[in-house]
DNA sequence: GGTGAAACTGTGGACTT
DNA sequence: AAGTCCACAGTTTCACC
């Protein structure tokens, strides 16, 4: 079989874990100093971050923001239930147009779908929880508002 | 009053919002190209993104990962029922021991925190969701397993 | 994967608005 | 207070081993 992009066999070697873990912990770190954690020169760091890359197992670099320092410190996790069978692509087009949506899915158990969201207060998260119940596929909705964040990591764990 | 670290008060002004904008595009962007784009030299962007880190608003740079291309493609939402009045520190302990978890709160509703798992398949999935039952504080789970990710954003909006 | 060289970038000081 | 210009150290990136 040419390839192998096979589910749970991503042919990630230890270097290649360590290289990511270093770049989740500060991905602005040079190749030098990454390279002098994992004992490989800058280039040959900048080869294997740029296969890594190519593979698409690096998506890209981001900033990570204190939410409640820029003013968006209210968060809720929205439960979807959707009218009959609404298409996936249905409602991505309609959650992609709300910024205060970081994160969707659609989900197995009860609900359609589950949305996270980002507000600037209680105000502003009541009328986005409004704005979904009106959208036209919307049948219901079920909050809950995280009270304390108690964990936050890399969206996607690197294995030691 | 002295200071204004009041909620909803960030003073982030629009080539702020610029500058973590493109940082949040690619955090790897040299200061000079992020200039380029907020009309600025590329001195004056380093500084205001020291400014920010200072402040708390930048709190790091981190690497995107594809969780499918590594193996970490399953994925759910777990509603944890703790006992009595379990203190969230107690929950945050347990949770911070399991790599599966990236992102984990307390919550208002029914359920008492809700977790968010990583796992390599549906076999790895189980066997988190029993191993978070098995923990003295936790009377029941309920899980959302994630069919599919309609939206994936930066964890905190940037205004335009 | 390492080395060395050239081009580019980060960074702090001096000066300007 | 915040920007630009400049110079030097550090980094990226390439060809070659």
């Amino acid at each position: 079989m040419l390839g192998s992009v096979l589910p749970g066999a991503p042919d990630l070697d230890p270097i290649d874990a360590a290289i990511l873990r270093e770049l989740g912990r500060d991905a602005r770190a040079s190749f030098a100093r990454i390279g002098a954690v994992v004992n490989l020169s800058a280039p040959a760091v900048k080869r294997r971050v740029d296969r890594l890359k190519r593979r698409g197992v690096v998506d890209g670099f981001t900033v990570r923001l204190d939410p409640g320092a820029t003013g968006w410190g209210t968060e809720a996790h929205v439960e979807v239930y959707a009218a009959g069978s609404t298409r996936p692509a249905v409602m991505k087009e309609a959650f992609e147009q709300y910024p205060e949506i970081v994160a969707a899915s659609t989900v197995t158990g009860d609900a359609d779908a589950v949305v996270h969201v980002r507000a600037r207060d209680m105000t502003h998260l009541e009328e986005i929880v409004e704005r979904l119940n009106a959208e036209p596929f919307v049948v219901r909705t079920r909050s809950s508002v995280v009270l304390t964040p108690l964990v936050r990591r890399p969206d996607v764990p690197v294995q030691p």
